[in-house]
DNA sequence: AATGAATGAGAGTTCATTCAT
DNA sequence: TATGAATGAACTCTCATTCAT
């Protein structure tokens, strides 16, 4: 496979001072708070600089390209993303099915909600950038939690795990990302939300064997 | 109901003449065309034109804003896809809820997949373009349809149908979307859009009274 | 010397029917109304065409190229202008030098003052065109009228008429744009306008013999 | 009072190294070299930059619109020639009425005079600016050079002091620019700045009582 | 005679990137 | 090492003018 981060696009430096690892964070925060006032189009290195408090200059220290910047950003955000999908599927182990599908709608629905601007503007920033190696290795780690986590269901048994957790994860992470960007109310989204895990429990139903 | 196309996005004039017609027609193509050959980033006017085989000027007469292209490019685009569907709704009139699932997510996957990079390349074009409106406005318009056949099913009925048909509409966008954008080999997509659909029949199943 | 009005900047015909005075007419009335809501910059021949009510096509018959159009409506403008000058001058033959002087204040104020904006619009208008031939004409006629008044005065007689003439001329028209242009409340402006009549009474005094 | 430069047409940053300043003067001159070359409507920005020596975007750092640099152009002069003005009356202070109409004619007309095409450059140069301002604070700081003169008049004393002075600031600019805009031969404007202050001397005469 | 669609050079402006300080 | 002035290619958009209809 090939690494999912190309060359160009990584960071010149790994920031190993405590202050360098302040500036990376206070450039990513820049980004974001520009991308959310300005657009994706006013995104420029002049103004996340200034926005972040240094020069261009040391800004291209950290980010030899306007799109190595952008990349680590998403980087970052699906980093963090599958950390917390990660995390439940953890906790959920050895849960009930029906509980797990619950847990996995609520996570995701939450990450993206907390702070949905900031979850759009991501969104916008990729445009131009090919990130679907980034979303490919992401899709590897929620898969491999969710198979662990469906794996260890108390009361079902799968014959074709693969399928159905990615048949799960596919529609699960679709359909809230569906409902998201429609900016629906939130008791309608609440809703669906509920009617979702009804519809993975009425298929785990019938796809699964009793354990 | 505000309008979906705001005054400055519009085009300045309809086409009046065939050849008019034929010159906006090779616009949209040429936009697609530069998208995909050179991505959204190098998505610009004289590009189009050129390809188009107009002059700027001429381009602009059709357009006020490059944006304005791009707006109805997706408008062009988003009004296909709904008509399909509504096509697809029409033809399920009366069958059973089962048959009706099945034949959306054909038509939606079917519509995505068969031009697929033109269909990334539309979803790429949009990032600096308020498409809310426009994707509200297809939202409904699908909405509208699916309920009027969902109603007619022959063999359920639905206690509320509202709330049915907006989960089952999400989750089969959401999800083909989902696995579109995953690029996944044919048969697995195959797998998981016939999954798909049994996880809906689960759902109608589970949400139904016999009519 | 030259022509006033060169060859290349003449309309193109001369409107012989009443059709074409009309037009023409409607030109130069939608070239004002341009010139104050767009400014001179946005002074186009597209935008007058279309608030004249005809094609751009119709008005390059009348003015071959948009500086023609310009300078014919600055020709206009001035042409009636020495026309009422002139009437003035008719009018005081024979009055004293006191009375001729303030007359001429009056109609000149009078001129620039009743569409002030339309007169502030004509001159930004000219910003890049020669018109120091259409002055000079201007300045002419005002001179051969202004003398021959003078020469009539009742009361004066003066040694060197054509410096007085011309010193009365160059300060009363400065005098007067000066006040204009700073847009002086209109009290302050006409007590200006009697001191001006006062110094220039004094002048003559100064400079005439009793007749 | 409203600052007399809007924030969208002051330079952008002040040039605080030698060199900037350098380049800002190279700017001045090679706009007014431009303007002088190939007028007003062919003033670009582009030239501008390649007459200077710099880059465009050099140019941008220092003024943010082409507009900006008009303006600020207009401003140094309007500037430089208050200041000229100023020393003027300051010179003339305490002496008699007289002595000082004929060397604010005579600073006047020098300063439009020096350099005549550059002055006639720069009036061409604002058709499209608003840049009543300017010429207003102009007014102002002139008035009131000229109003401590008139004052210490070592001959004369005014009942009205500010209608004479305004009134003798409007005729004796208002006649020098008309006379310089006529382009008069050396000889025959001579002889009018001459009548000028004759005149002027008279009118004092008849509005002032001996001190 | 009248129209107005088409042209395309050229305008103002931006911004990723470099490099002397 | 950090800065930010300088660069200039490339962008979007305008508009005087032409000419097929």
């Amino acid at each position: 496979m090939a690494p999912v981060t190309p060359q160009s696009l990584s960071p010149r430096k790994r920031p190993r001072q405590a202050r360098a690892a302040a500036t990376v964070d206070a450039i990513y925060e820049a980004t974001i708070q520009v991308l959310l006032s300005d657009g994706p189009q006013r995104l420029t290195t002049t103004r996340v600089a200034e926005r972040a408090g240094v020069s261009v200059g040391t800004m291209y220290q950290y980010f030899p390209q306007k799109r190595a910047l952008i990349h680590a950003l998403n980087e970052r955000y699906l980093d963090i993303l599958a950390e917390r999908i990660e995390a439940t599927c953890r906790q959920q182990h050895g849960a009930s099915a029906g509980m797990m599908v619950v847990a996995l709608i609520e996570t995701y629905w939450q990450a993206k909600t907390e702070r949905p601007e900031v979850t759009r503007a991501l969104y916008r920033s990729v445009a131009d950038l090919d990130n679907s190696a980034l979303i490919e290795s992401f899709a590897q780690r929620v898969d491999s939690a969710t198979t662990q986590m469906l794996e260890s269901a108390s009361d079902s048994c799968f014959q074709d795990l693969a399928l159905v957790n990615r048949t799960l994860v596919t529609t699960i992470f679709g359909a809230v990302r569906n409902a998201f960007e429609r900016q629906l109310a939130d008791q309608e989204a609440a809703g669906i939300m509920q009617q979702l895990a009804l519809m993975c429990r009425a298929y785990i139903e019938a796809v699964s064997a009793p354990r």
